[in-house]
DNA sequence: TATGGATTGGAATTATTATTTCATATTGCC
DNA sequence: GGCAATATGAAATAATAATTCCAATCCATA
């Protein structure tokens, strides 16, 4: 048998979900009464499982089965990790996290220094975050013809995608970088009516601060996300956002400056498209 | 029987608690048990629980009889109930948070779901990662002589934030991007002394799964990050990570892959520093 | 609408697990 | 130190639960 059978439950549910077309009847009606009952399933005795669904017991092990467990028993298993994992609370686990990476045992330590940074900084902006600039910054961006997304070096990534998210939401995007080196020709032609969301932190990339400068000195309004207000980005800023990133082995963690350029990005797409179904009526 | 049975964890404990002083030797060492390890017991067989405490089944059951229960069975009902307390008010929680997203309840909401679904993928992932797959993939890149890295649209941002990271370590890496669109070129260059990392997750990028089964097919060992046993990506990879990472209003999180992605590199770092001083020693 | 294969129901069987029992050990008390 | 009360260990037993098996039914296809 070397047939994969989901260890976890979200590779079983979504093997499930998969599935869920080419199930027989009374297997598919087991299967969705697994899915919205797990604690159900982690907890009762095959009888009363089959009874609550409103099957035979042979039937919730046969579904076991085409699953490619060996019996009822090893499918509960999955659902009885399931609230294990969930159970040990947040703050517990971070702090052991921590603990562990400090020590240094390891790579795995290392994977958990990573994990523990993001979660950190998570932690951290969710308490932090100024909602009236916040609104501001919406308020902004929806305005824009063009967003301009300008961030250099280990800022790329966000600018990467909030660019990838505009487009999806077919907001009019320019992610300022350019291969041919025409970057200053690119910035030309932002106008008053854009705006820019610029990211950087320190040690601030030369290159982004010196297209900041220009790109504003040219009316451009400016939303930044950097790391103080001593950041020469938040000068030339008409909104901008404080986030402290932690970080680890010297890289910065991006977790929660992706989350607050993530919920720009969509906040601006549904403001936009309430304005349009607003014009229309 | 009209001694007062606690039905509910927190009785239980303090009950536990006020009586332990006045309790026979094994009696106790069973109660402290309890007590630190809830989750066996919730779980447990009368046998195995036993066995982990160090004392014989019919111990525990009279333990269990002593605080009122009329046998083992009834008292893990009580451990069982609460796992179910627990992790039901975890998920309202993250159920609330998007509910208020999705009904449109205000920008903020969108921001706390994007750090709902960035801290929920670090949780999943923390206790999910493969350790041996995760040594096997470090091994694996610390002997390449070019680490090519993979990633197209939404998993691009990853790619770049490992692609910087590698070359602030020194380590020689090429991603795979060309505006001039010499991506096939580039690919021809590897060879089986170098090696891959590519993401993809669903649905996966033509370009990405194309090029990786090319570069497979030189005989390139390719690391992969993506999300199911089924994944396209996983048949060519010499290792693969599952990750599973919320989404939240269309968007998936990247923290989980991020953290992984920087955990791999530094750790390859890492292990190339130690191999050079042992070289030199 | 007849036929073969897949699916299902329900009881029989097997396994696992909780509980009881009883012999033995330990403890507190005179 | 001896005796009774209490506690403990180990195995036997009872209970419960999972699994298997087979007959009945359903469903697609010719």
């Amino acid at each position: 048998m070397d047939e994969r059978v989901p260890r976890d439950f979200e590779t079983l549910r979504r093997t499930i979900l998969d599935r869920r077309q080419s199930l027989p009847k009374r297997i598919a009606q087991i299967a969705a009464y697994a899915l919205d009952n797990p604690d159900d399933i982690a907890f009762g005795t095959a009888a009363s499982i089959a009874a609550s669904a409103g099957v035979q017991p042979s039937t919730l092990i046969r579904f076991a089965q085409q699953l490619g467990f060996d019996g009822f028993t090893s499918l509960q298993l999955v659902f009885r990790e399931r609230l294990r994992e969930r159970n040990s609370s947040y703050d517990e686990r971070l702090a052991a996290l921590r603990a562990k990476a400090e020590e240094g045992a390891g790579h795995r330590a290392i994977f958990d220094g990573f994990v523990a940074a993001a979660s950190t900084s998570l932690n951290d902006i969710s308490g932090r975050l100024n909602e009236d600039h916040f609104e501001d910054a919406i308020a902004l961006l929806t305005k824009a013809e063009t967003i301009y997304v300008l961030a250099k070096r280990r800022s790329y990534p966000v600018a990467s995608y909030i660019a990838y998210a505009l487009g999806k939401l077919k907001i009019r995007n320019q992610l300022i970088e350019s291969a041919a080196g025409l970057n200053a020709e690119m910035i030309g032609f932002a106008s008053p009516r854009d705006a820019v969301i610029a990211i950087s932190f320190s040690p601030y990339a030369p290159a982004a601060i010196e297209e900041a400068r220009v790109i504003s000195e040219q009316g451009v309004p400016i939303v930044a996300i950097t790391d103080s207000s001593f950041s020469p980005l938040a000068q030339f800023a008409k909104v901008w956002f404080e986030v402290a990133e932690a970080d680890f082995a010297g890289f910065r963690s991006l977790s929660a400056t992706m989350a607050l350029a993530m919920a720009l990005t969509v906040a601006v797409g549904e403001k936009r498209r309430d304005a349009g179904r607003k014009r229309k009526t």
